[in-house]
RNA sequence: GGCGGCGUGGCCAAGUGGUAAGGCAGGGGUUUGCAAAACCCUUAAUCAGCGGUUCGAAUCCGCUCGCCGCCUCCA
């Protein structure tokens, strides 16, 4: 039974999808001004390792993320560098989807943009002036907190606790300082839409609302996002669909916890980030990855000089598990979805004769589920994986092993499945089939062959030396009694 | 001021009623021409503090201390 942590109901609740096994998942997605940083990845890590958990469950997932391409920070940014508007969000669009790629992050289904939602948002605005929720005022709409009845709901605030009084400027145009503003009336030198209350652009909080209405439906499953959107924007969201709909937005909340530096949050105001782009020149997408295994998802997570450099040798353990499993297959062996497909759906197809293997294997695996089951606890299914390499080295490298090419085979067909959830799949198994890789390989072959020679002739020096060259370009290569293997 | 969260071995981190997973680091070993990898053994926490509930608590309740987040754009 799979359950989920709740922040609307602030508890543990088993998940039920509003239809059977189709799941409708919302996350929020970056505002286009910037590249994003490593505490902005750890939300969409997040995220995309519980997507991808939930179709490992069979539940079929449609996963919408926006992408925010109208907002004062953006037109600030292109104002200060003299350039058009679009110049900025499609530059950063850009960027944010390599990353996203090389981070191993699926793509949503459709990643809307605000700026596409522009007529939908305006219908909206129109319903909640009708049914009194909004009010217009010198060309801006707001939102009334007080006509909408459940405001606070979520981030379990009261409206007469806010502080209004720090509150950097309360707009004099709301009614109440909490008022928050659907449609911003036009300024001159920013983009702008026609709309019945005149020249503007929509507020922030409203496209969320729109797109998760527009492409998931009036009630969504599950609406994702950073612990500090928690309050005000999906708050917000919450109440201008409901005052819009008359019907639930959202019926699991989920939260992850921030990426802390130096004992303080991460973020660009604070200035105390890490762009991602950065962090990659020295770590590799799965080292990234596994450091956000390292913690729950929703407690916070701090990011040090020499973490990493742990998370990398922490999957180190898998990948080079990888590899061992790789160089026991048998050439005949079926590619290893397929080997999984049977693992996991058509277990009658399963060899009898190892019978007693995949009963240790599906224990492990029973671990796995049962750790992500539980709110999705990464840390502990790291764990279970770590079972998984450990029975896989040791088992395999008995005296005698029977059927081995077809245990090897199984057991990577499985843990790259169960560590793929989590971005800790093979990092190899893409790679290999271009011409770049061919070659490489080809030389490798060659240079390898001979060195093995050396070493039988016993020149040792000379082989070593070969060896300390190929770890200075990047590439290990490790001697075995009966072989030499490389890796990137 | 209001609301919420956190405090587990040297470090990271699971565990939320029956006497502490795992990873990293440290020590020893098997293996190896050496190195790496792998495996085995091992060092090390009474779970922030105090009090309470219970046959029994890291785990429930209360208080204290410390840290953090939200209340303003922010993953």
């Amino acid at each position: 039974m799979l359950q989920i942590y709740n922040s609307l109901t602030r508890q543990l609740e088993e998940f039920q999808p509003l239809y059977k096994d189709y799941v409708t998942f919302y996350n929020c997605g970056p505002t286009v001004y910037d590249f994003f940083h490593i505490g902005n990845a750890r939300n969409f890590i997040t995220f995309d390792n519980i997507r991808r958990y939930l179709i490992y469950r069979g539940y079929k997932v449609k996963f919408i993320q926006n992408i925010t391409d109208i907002e004062d920070k953006i037109i600030r940014k292109a104002r200060e560098e003299k350039v058009p508007v679009e110049n900025i969000t499609e530059k950063y669009t850009r960027y944010f989807f390599d990353y996203r790629n090389k981070l191993g992050i699926l793509p949503a289904d459709y990643h809307p943009r605000a700026t596409e939602m522009i007529p939908f948002m305006i219908e909206m605005i129109k319903g909640l002036i009708e049914k009194g929720f909004a009010y217009e005022k010198g060309g801006d709409v707001l939102f009334s907190v007080a006509a909408f009845k459940d405001y606070g709901k979520l981030s379990g605030k009261k409206i007469e606790d806010l502080r209004e009084g720090d509150r950097k400027k309360v707009k004099k145009e709301k009614e109440a300082a909490q008022d928050f503003v659907l449609w911003k009336s036009y300024k001159p030198g920013e983009p702008y839409w026609e709309s019945p209350w005149g020249k503007g652009r929509p507020g922030w909080h409203l496209e969320c609302s729109a797109m998760s209405m527009k492409y998931l439906g009036e009630t969504i499953d599950i609406h994702g996002g950073g612990t500090d959107l928690q309050f005000p924007h999906h708050e917000n969201e919450i109440a201008q669909s409901e005052a819009y709909t008359g019907k639930p937005f959202v019926k699991y909340w989920l939260h992850n916890g921030f990426l802390i530096i130096d004992g303080e949050k991460m973020s660009k105001s604070l200035g105390n980030f890490f762009m991602i782009k950065d962090v990659l020149d020295n770590y590799s997408p799965q080292t990234i990855r596994f450091f956000m295994c390292m913690s729950h998802y929703r407690k916070p997570l701090e990011y040090r000089k020499g973490i990493l450099t742990n998370a990398q040798k922490g999957f180190n353990h898998i990948k080079d598990c990888y590899q061992f499993l790789k160089e026991h297959f048998s050439q005949t062996e079926s590619p290893p979805f397929i080997l999984c497909d049977e693992l996991l759906h058509y277990q009658y197809l399963l060899p009898s004769e190892l019978e007693n293997f995949f009963k240790q294997l599906f224990a492990y695996k029973d671990e796995y589920e049962s750790a992500m089951d539980e709110d999705f606890n990464f840390p502990q299914a790291v764990g279970a994986l770590f079972n998984i390499t450990k029975f896989l080295n040791t088992h395999l490298r008995e005296d005698n092993v029977s059927h081995l090419p077809q245990k090897a085979a199984y057991g990577y067909a499985l843990l790259d499945k169960l560590a793929g959830i989590l971005g800790l799949g093979d990092p190899d198994y893409e790679k290999g089939t271009s011409k770049d890789d061919k070659t490489m390989d080809d030389i490798m072959e060659i240079l390898l062959s001979t060195r093995q020679q050396l070493r039988k002739n016993k020149e040792f020096a000379l082989a070593d030396s070969i060896r300390d060259r190929l770890e200075k370009s990047g590439i290990t290569i490790k001697d075995f009694p009966d072989k030499t293997t490389w890796s990137r």
